[in-house]
DNA sequence: CACGAAGCTGAAAACCGGTTCAGTTTCGCG
DNA sequence: CGCGAAACTGAACCGGTTTTCAGCTTCGTG
């Protein structure tokens, strides 16, 4: 099985390689979230990690793999961050709110890993991709069972809709976090939700008056 | 006045001057788009623009003043698509609908605007910043005259909420344009359009039955 | 403790693309 | 036509990076 090194003859056999390969994995996450991908250097990595610059090679192939490995974890962390945070959420409505406050705060505590994200756009693209792929994919099947619960209002549009609205949502909260997490943080990211929630729950429409 | 180029010394005296320049920066946009900031080649601007290398820096400081320069003009461009395209729209929600048609057919006609602005947030942050600054406060100063004219609900967090539903539109109209005008075209700008204002106009929560 | 495997080192090779500049051509105008 | 300014040329320069590698150190095990 591939792990964050994704090479299995650079895979380390001791305690020590181990302790290592895990120091250059949150040096480079750290480099490549202060500096940007083509600003980090190698030699920044293994500087911050302690090590020669040649132990980098002993584990990676190329900075594009390091790079690659490290937008998957993050792919990953993010994603069962907001899983873990909506579990017990009573209905969709409660873990929209909730699923969007932890990720707003999510951002604010990890800005580098929003970076990294995102920065993948211009240097791992289908790593990027696959990332919204199945963030959409699973906001969408989340959409779906709630609609046919009756819990959330059913358009007229059916089948791609549920896939039309989660990628509306998914682009809502990521530049919430953007301008709420990362650049300022004149709301805090409860406030942040109550508003955006809010709008997609109860709509601009003015009703009754 | 600063121009495209930006650079008062380096501007064209001559009409073969402004006719080279203007080559210049069509190539540069077609080679940023094509390959991304740092793929990209001055002497592959120049050899779409069908000039030596040096004739690029009879116009141009830099790789990236170019690239500033671009940014800047399309954001203009970006900006005054859409606003065209709502000039006339009878209310906010209507201006909303065609808006995000007109953000998404116009991503679609135009891939290498849309990743040149996007990979501004990691090559000229500032620029990239500005660009969404002024397109939020823009669109802010639009939801908070419909509120106040009653077009649209009110909530209940007043100054801040107007932003903060600028930035969630925002959001969603980047993250579908990315979508449904970049990646797939499943459903026309149209369909998503419809989708995405019935959401935030009329909400998911459940009504009447 | 011996010894092969694993891990580590950092100087140097290899590569690359942005930028410069001295020389040449073309333009615009009197 | 003549001449200065503008535009253009592309080889060479330059600073920077990633990657390699031969040699050395440390680890783990029997």
């Amino acid at each position: 099985m591939a792990t964050l090194a994704g090479n299995a003859d650079k895979e380390p056999r001791t305690e020590r390689g181990r302790k290592t390969l895990r120091r250059l994995i949150e040096a480079a996450a750290a480099e490549f979230g202060a500096r940007g991908f083509h600003e980090a250097a190698i030699t920044g990595i293994t500087r911050r990690a302690g090590v020669a610059l040649g132990t980098f090679y002993t584990y990676f192939e190329s900075k594009e793999e390091v790079f690659r490995a490290l937008v998957l974890d993050m792919s990953r962390a993010t994603r069962a961050h907001v899983a873990e945070a909506v579990k017990h959420a009573p209905d969709r409505l409660a873990a929209e709110r909730i699923g969007l406050e932890a990720f707003i705060a999510f951002t604010r505590r990890h800005p580098e890993l929003y970076r990294i994200i995102e920065e993948a756009q211009f240097v791992a693209h289908d790593v990027y991709r696959a990332h919204y792929l199945s963030f959409a994919d699973a906001y969408r099947r989340n959409l779906a069972g709630a609609r046919e619960r009756g819990e959330i209002a059913a358009g007229a549009k059916g089948d791609k809709e549920d896939e039309a609205r989660a990628w509306a949502l998914i682009g809502m909260s990521v530049f919430l976090g953007m301008r709420y997490g990362l650049w300022d943080e004149d709301l805090s990211p409860g406030e942040v939700a109550d508003i955006a929630i809010e709008l997609v729950s109860e709509g601009l429409r003015k009703r009754g008056g």
